[in-house]
RNA sequence: GUGGCCAUAGUUCAGUUGGUUAGAACGCCAGGUUGUGGCCCUGGAGGUCGUGGGUUCAAAUCCCACUGGUCACCCCA
């Protein structure tokens, strides 16, 4: 074959976009109940935007990024997140004096460049959403009640809500201090991953998956222990509003997300229906970042949800619709002149709103009727010189098999 | 970036210790009524056996490389 997709990059397919439509369609009405308005960002930006917001050690930015100079020599890239982009866009269009809080969230295409894998592609498809404008805990709150509430939605009631906080400027850095020395006396026992992140980013050796560092994590210092006044109150607060709410949801102490610009809450939801990748969402607040994007200051919190991931636990669940709609009529057309006649009476026909159908490749009647079979049209009408010159045919019902006659005028009647 | 597994018709796969024109099922096309589908029957089209080397009298089958897919690690959606 010539011309492949690009590895980690997939086709869907009709039959599969139905899926994509479904959930598409669940997180717009979950959205718009809880009053986000969907803004729609480019597909690439300055390259620049995205490693001072992800982070410029994390693994995205120094080893995920789509990343290539245009013909002008800048240098852009193919946004691996959401967030960076809506933030700049926000900033950008002065959406911040508009209001005092802004609600937004986005459907669309991501891409990393990892190796692909079960629920891993290079192009990838996320919806989340982002409140602006406010530290309240009620936002942190909601963002995973409506994450939780799209996977209801759609049948999934089953996820793991993991919710921890990773305090701020005030607060993290004596506590970093802490786990590092903590962990340079463990050093020599973690594995040489865990070694080298004990410097660059020692928070991230407490989310190793490796099963003898959990073992000697056990008694690690926690951030949750450590926070200020006012990070303790706000994520106390965080968490009686989930157990107010009634959402299950586990404390994890050691739940460390892949972007640097977390302040406070950061919270993660995970399928037992997922493989190795497991994540379905994540997501937390991030009080710092609008500034630090060149606004003014401005609170927020967020989340991001993996479309591909949950479309997989939906079918593991066997939880999509098999709404497959065909036409509503196929009219068969018996000879040349009838051909010409279904043309043009098709062609009205939808005009009315009414789907249906003709044969293009001038087969046998026989074929056609199975062709209409196969595509589960509800009815059929066969037209040849009879019907053409008595101004009226036979509508046969697909499913029953009965017939019955109609006027060839009339045929929109069908349909009322 | 590292590693395991895989690579035969449109699809899912079979292919005996290397040995004659590479098979099945489903799908597709046509016929079994002279203008009627589904079920059934018959026939047909469709394969450079991923690509390139090598071993051999002989390779889909053995060896090497490459490419692609897949799963896992790292990390994350």
């Amino acid at each position: 074959m010539k011309y492949r997709s690009i590895k980690g990059t997939k086709d869907i397919l009709p039959g599969e976009v139905e899926a994509w439509q479904h959930v598409e369609g669940s997180v717009r009405r979950v959205m718009q109940r809880f009053n986000y308005h969907e803004i729609r960002t480019p597909v690439f930006e300055t390259t620049a935007l995205f490693s001072r917001s992800i982070g410029e050690l994390t693994d995205i930015v120094t080893k995920e990024m789509y990343t290539f100079r245009d013909r002008s020599d800048e240098s852009v890239t193919l946004k691996p997140e959401g967030t960076a982009s809506v933030l700049r866009a926000y900033i950008q269009n002065n959406i911040g004096e508009q209001a005092s809080l802004t609600k937004l969230y986005y459907i669309g295409p991501m891409f990393r460049q990892e190796r692909p894998q079960a629920g891993r592609l290079r192009q990838f498809h996320q919806y989340g959403a982002e409140a602006l404008g406010s530290q309240s805990p009620a936002l942190d709150a909601e963002m995973m009640i409506i994450t939780l509430e799209i996977y209801r939605a759609l049948g999934i009631t089953d996820t793991m809500l993991k919710v921890n906080s990773v305090g701020c400027q005030r607060c993290r850095p004596r506590y970093k201090d802490l786990l590092i020395d903590h962990l340079k006396k463990i050093a020599s026992q973690l594995t040489p991953d865990s070694q080298s992140r004990i410097q660059n980013n020692p928070l991230r050796v407490l989310d190793s998956k490796d099963e003898g560092d959990q073992r000697r994590l056990r008694d690690v210092p926690l951030m949750k222990d450590f926070l200020c006044r006012e990070c303790s109150e706000h994520f106390v607060e965080v968490l009686s509003l989930l157990d107010e709410g009634g959402i299950p949801h586990q404390i994890d102490g050691k739940l460390v997300r892949g972007l640097d610009y977390y302040t406070k809450t950061a919270f993660e939801i995970t399928s037992s229906a997922l493989g190795s990748q497991d994540a379905l969402a994540g997501g937390g607040r991030y009080d710092l970042l609008v500034e630090e994007l060149g606004g003014k200051p401005t609170p927020g919190v967020g989340f991001a949800a993996g479309i591909e991931r949950l479309i997989m636990v939906l079918k593991k669940k066997e939880l999509l619709p098999s709404a497959f709609r065909g036409p509503r009529l196929y009219i068969v057309s018996a000879d040349k002149n009838a051909r010409r006649w279904t043309f043009q009476r098709s062609m009205e026909l939808r005009r009315h709103g009414i789907a249906v159908e003709i044969d293009y490749l001038e087969r046998s009647v026989k074929a056609q009727m199975r062709e209409a079979n196969r595509m589960a049209c509800e009815l059929v009408l066969i037209v040849g010189e009879r019907e053409l010159s008595s101004g009226s045919g036979t509508i046969k019902n697909m499913t029953s098999g009965m017939e019955s006659s109609v006027a060839l005028s009339q045929l929109e009647s069908l349909f009322t």
